[in-house]
DNA sequence: CTTATAAGCGTATCTTTTACGCAAAGCTAA
DNA sequence: TTAGCTTTGCGTAAAAGATACGCTTATAAG
């Protein structure tokens, strides 16, 4: 069969990241080629005989030598012909999580420039970047509140203060903070450890860590992680 | 800039049909190429200088004749490098939903054989177009929950029984009939006709429409549809 | 006129959410 | 040492929502 069709495909990675009542995301810029000094998703183009997956592990290894802890594939942007100026790019976008331990990311990894930033202080980003971010965004916001992804954001071991704050951070919402503790620990899958976290004033607060292995024994029993709050 | 990638892009679509209490699916049988004689999704490969939605919509049109009440992407398929024997394609899935009053399509309209077939007797499917299926179904189950994307897959003035009956079919779960209608009814996006519908026996039963712009208007100010049921 | 069948309305009970009050445990500074 | 500030942690009353049903109404068939 022959098929002529000069498409190309890519894929790129929306990484976030918690830290301080921030939600941050990691950009990279390109010193060399058509994105030299432009701030950009980390990404790149598909290999041949590379599964997708793969494409984007490889690209997040190279380009920011970072590992995420949480992957999940978002949407394929294609529908503007004209969003690669170059040619027709198909581009499939990922959606990743990083650990707030890992958030300081050694830069100047290969020929690129790996910078964190806040989502409220973001810089002019490449092509249309800025949509798929939009769009990353969103998705970190719905999934927020029916899947335990917050935890991915944490360290291991966390303080509820943290929690709390992370939700009421992405949500850009108010939640009360007694209502919120005591739903989250009506899950059983938040458990407290023997430690007390450091803060400069107040109360001593004890860490907690997240049960995966309880989430995913609950979840097959028909379990739904649920948390919304007018 | 220089770009060898032999990686083919194609578009397909799973369109889901109801019909008297059986969800449907749309599937082409080929009578030449690679595909001869072999069951599988409307789709097709991407045409250089378009879009993804285009190519969608254009197969649709070309292999079914069909048009949609719904259409939003699925998810894109490229995990598996021999998903197709012949060269690594990556295949962008559509998932779409069609009025009952079309579920007839008119069949033959090129060289090809379009059919419904209810999900619970498919026939063998070409490719990895039952993995791509069970996504779907997936979808559809999801979103019947927190989205009114049941009313595309019923005529435009259908029966509050009708409208049980898909709730209960796709989600394969008891529903109390009252409880159910006047959840829906609370919502006030559901509205009642002057016309009544035709049924058998029992007392005659009046025909409901689904107000859009109503719910539109409502999803601004912050309404949530959701139908959960234990 | 009786029976069968599905539509449509209402209500009591149980569960969950929401809105707060308040004590406990540490730090700082007078 | 103690008063004042801050954050943690627990509890509870009231409001809202979900659940489980009972019962009437309207038609067709026999």
């Amino acid at each position: 069969m022959e098929l002529r069709q000069n498409i190309k495909i890519a894929v790129d990675a929306i990484v976030f990241g918690y830290k301080e009542n921030s939600l941050n995301v990691l950009l990279i810029k390109q010193k060399f080629g058509v994105l030299k000094d432009q701030w950009a998703l980390v990404g790149g183009f598909v290999k041949d005989g590379e599964t997708l997956s793969t494409a984007v592990n490889r690209e997040l290894a190279e380009e920011a030598g970072i590992k995420v802890s949480y992957l999940e594939q978002l949407y394929t942007f294609g529908d503007d012909v004209n969003r690669d100026p170059r040619f027709q790019v198909i581009s499939v976008a990922y959606f990743a999580l990083v650990n707030s331990t890992k958030l300081v990311v050694k830069a100047d990894t290969d020929a690129e420039d790996a910078q964190w930033f806040p989502m409220h202080n973001l810089p002019q980003l490449a092509f249309d970047h800025s949509v798929i971010l939009e769009a990353a965004k969103q998705r970190l916001k719905n999934k927020l509140s029916y899947q335990p992804i917050g935890f991915d954001l944490l360290p291991k071991e966390f303080l509820f203060s943290e929690l709390e704050n992370l939700y009421c951070t992405i949500l850009e919402k108010e939640i009360d903070r007694r209502n919120f503790r005591k739903k989250i620990l009506s899950f059983g899958i938040v458990e407290e450890t023997e430690k007390f976290g450091s803060k400069k004033n107040g109360r001593p607060a004890k860490l907690f860590k997240f049960n995966k292995l309880k989430y995913n024994k609950l979840t097959k029993e028909g379990f739904f992680f649920e948390i919304y709050f007018a």
